[in-house]
RNA sequence: GGUGGGGUUCCCGAGUGGUCAAAGGGAUCAGACUGUAAAUCUGACGGCUUAGCCUUCGAAGGUUCAAAUCCUUCCCCCACCA
């Protein structure tokens, strides 16, 4: 079975680095394996890009392993300098403990913490808040050369940058790391790390100082970092990041985010979000090349995806929202639509007769300033139920609204904000 | 601590007394095209009560009719230190 999960996560495209493949291999092969990755806590939600490692400790999970999702309480108030170009600033010890806690709420029902092999959360923190300098020098420092780690690429940027260098404090976040590895590895016998590949020089580091203290071989196995084709980051948007947290990034945009992806990436994306099987993945990249304007692999990796991060509902929500927005005429809309998409959670102001178009676009947060909502009028980027603007002076008035209470504001193509009359 | 180099509008990066709200690139936004694609083209891109006005070039003072550009002090960053 084991077998089966190396080569789903090779079909998948998963597997960007790994130690040992044929040993790996056999050694999930031979027994239930405890795994660990980490997340630290640098905002108070994980967003879309955690997902991959996320799901693949699910992965995991399904093929009978166990797994171990550590938090990086620790780790977190030191911050990776790993191919980051300037240095972090340091958040306070009550806000990171803040962050370990939402986001350990959040990642809760992504894995399964009951049966045969449950899942373990841990954060680093429970080792390292005791620990002493002396001996953490002398027990964990002397394993590591510092003519090894700046060779290291991972920090070479930092290193040759002229205008920016390294503070001690992250150099050593390579130190911190890979004791949790041989910390996790005496605690549970963990015996294998997987993280984004940009990780490999972090956990490689790890399995180094495990074999010194333990004589223990372990494993590590590095997942690709998410790219687009047309080189953009993923994961941002024009609101910024897709968060996981709801109401940081709503389901609606969230499944607006996966509907709106590239045909030359939405393949890879389904292997790496969904759990759908190859064959459903082949079918669907079968109709993508004959029809793509119909958008089926996106509509299931949205539908999917959302489904998995924010439930059912939310996703029925979602689709109604965006087959009365961009299924046809506004105008059409009933009295029920506009409340239910309300009530489904399109953006939404309460405004007044009277209120001038542009303030209302602003405290809408569709803009920044009324300037640049001048200026959006002005090119033709503004509607209201389907007419463009034609004057940045116009005031809201409810007497040409849908049923006398609302209007569709339209930035651009895709963005769309419901205005409510005020009931006053 | 010493020596040298820096801090410019979201990012990179030009600019060394007026012609500077500040070149160029990237990102972003909008328009055309389209499939709520991609590519391409066009426009916008400090703020405002927008044919004008106001506030920006690490901070505070100063010189000058005029400063991102010169002077003083301070803060921060980087490199090197036999």
């Amino acid at each position: 079975m084991a077998e089966d999960l190396i080569a789903e996560l090779q079909w998948r495209g998963l597997i960007a680095q790994s130690s040992d493949l044929q040993g790996l291999t056999e050694h999930l092969l031979a027994a239930s394996r405890y795994l660990y990755c980490g997340f630290d806590p640098t905002a108070d939600s994980l967003h879309i890009g955690s997902l991959v490692p996320l799901l693949t400790l699910r992965r995991f999970q399904l093929f009978g392993h166990r797994p171990i999702l550590l938090l990086g309480g620790a780790t977190g108030l030191i911050g990776d300098p790993t191919f980051r170009d300037d240095e972090r600033s340091l958040n306070s010890e009550e806000v990171v403990a803040r962050w370990v806690e939402a986001i350990k709420q959040q990642t809760n029902h992504f894995l399964d913490f009951t049966g045969n092999n449950p899942a373990i959360v841990v954060n680093n923190l429970d080792w390292t808040a005791k620990l002493n300098v002396i001996p953490f020098l002398r027990d964990i420092g002397k394993h590591f050369s510092v003519n090894a780690m700046i060779q290291r690429d991972n920090v070479r940027a930092r290193l040759e940058r002229a205008d920016q260098g390294i503070s001690y404090t992250e150099f050593s976040y390579m130190l911190l790391q890979s004791m949790d590895y041989l910390e996790l590895a005496k605690l549970y016998g963990c015996s294998l790390q997987i993280g984004g590949n940009d990780q490999w020089g972090n956990i490689v580091s790890g399995m180094d100082l495990v074999r010194r203290h333990l004589s223990q071989d372990t494993f590590a196995l590095t997942l690709p970092l998410v790219t687009k084709a047309d080189g953009t980051k993923f994961g941002k948007t024009a609101g910024g990041t897709i968060w996981l947290d709801p109401e940081k990034t709503s389901p609606y945009t969230f499944y607006q985010f996966w509907l709106n992806c590239a045909d030359a990436d939405v393949c890879n994306f389904l292997c790496y979000f969904t759990f759908l099987s190859q064959a459903e993945i082949e079918s669907l990249r079968q109709a993508l090349a004959i029809r793509p304007e119909r958008r089926e692999a996106q509509k299931r990796l949205a539908q999917s995806v959302t489904e998995m991060v924010h439930g059912a509902k939310a996703v029925e929500s979602a689709q109604r929202i965006s087959s009365a927005l961009f299924g046809g005429e506004i105008s059409s809309l009933q009295a029920e639509d506009l409340q239910q998409l309300q009530l489904d959670g399109l953006d939404s102001t309460v405004c007044s007769n009277g209120d001038g178009l542009l303030s209302v676009m602003v405290n809408a947060q569709l803009v920044r300033s009324t300037g640049e909502a001048r200026k959006l009028v002005q090119g033709k980027g503004v509607r209201l139920n389907d007419e463009v603007v034609a004057t940045p002076a116009l005031d809201i008035n409810f007497e040409q609204a849908l049923f006398g209470r609302y209007f569709v504001l339209r930035k651009g193509k895709k963005v769309h904000h419901l205005l409510v009359k005020s009931a006053l």
